[in-house]
DNA sequence: CCTTTGTTTCGACATCCATCGATCCCTTGC
DNA sequence: GCAAGGGATCGATGGATGTCGAAACAAAGG
């Protein structure tokens, strides 16, 4: 397509909205806006290796993780990137880059949304 | 910080452990198979649609909803059983046929699973 | 039997998505 | 400045998935 790298699409690092979206799924029925957004969370934790991935950062010592420590899950170097940008999208994990390494770890508050929207909290 | 409890291989206690499946994703990397097998139940809830229909089930008058019910979420008809049916293959509804109508209600101990799997990120 | 109404299945289609190799970007070290 | 290694992006591709209309299936009533 273009190499036009000039458009300025989305900022740098989209803050975005991290909790407040939902209710409990018991007490009433999502609106189609709500379940758009909230899709995507659980879209992002919908696929095996995504799943092994933030697992593996979620129980990672100190609460982050090295991609080069979590590389190990049977697809290319190029397929963890992505999963882990996806995951980022979604607004599960954050990354930050240190030195020669970029550190990956999850946002809580996140998580403990998409935890409460299916009763754990009992 | 709390707990380091030995886990408790795979015996002992297990009232309604419906679900085999997986300890919190903050305890220890998923296995392949166990992220195969868990990430089936979060991608049933990954679509927008398929998250509607489920609150509107969960979220309904004793715990169960008729198709009739829930059929308006802005697909066509066939459509919504295609969704249902996917619920129900992830483990997360059940469905019934009572005369005419077809009710589907919730599989209350697998979708607390997938909460405890995140609840302990708080 | 036939019709009506609720629900599922079938076939087809367009789109999305996971995956890869190749390449590019960033930082460090020589 | 240049080489090396960790990560991200690009472009292509095969397979999965959401969607629909049409048709099939099931139960209830005439």
């Amino acid at each position: 397509m273009s190499n036009v790298k000039v458009l300025p699409l989305l900022e740098p690092e989209a803050p975005e909205a991290v909790v407040p979206c939902c209710p409990p799924l018991t007490e009433r029925p999502l609106t189609a806006d709500e379940a758009e957004k909230t899709a995507r969370m659980f879209k992002a934790l919908g696929d095996p290796v995504r799943l092994r991935l933030f697992s593996l950062v979620a129980s990672h010592e100190g609460g982050e993780a090295c991609v080069c420590d979590i590389s190990d899950v049977g697809v290319s170097q190029p397929t963890v990137s992505h999963h882990l940008k996806k995951l980022k999208e979604a607004g599960l994990l954050t990354s930050e880059r240190r030195g020669t390494w970029v550190y990956y770890r999850v946002e809580p508050a996140v998580v403990a949304a998409m935890g409460q929207m299916l009763g754990s909290l009992g």
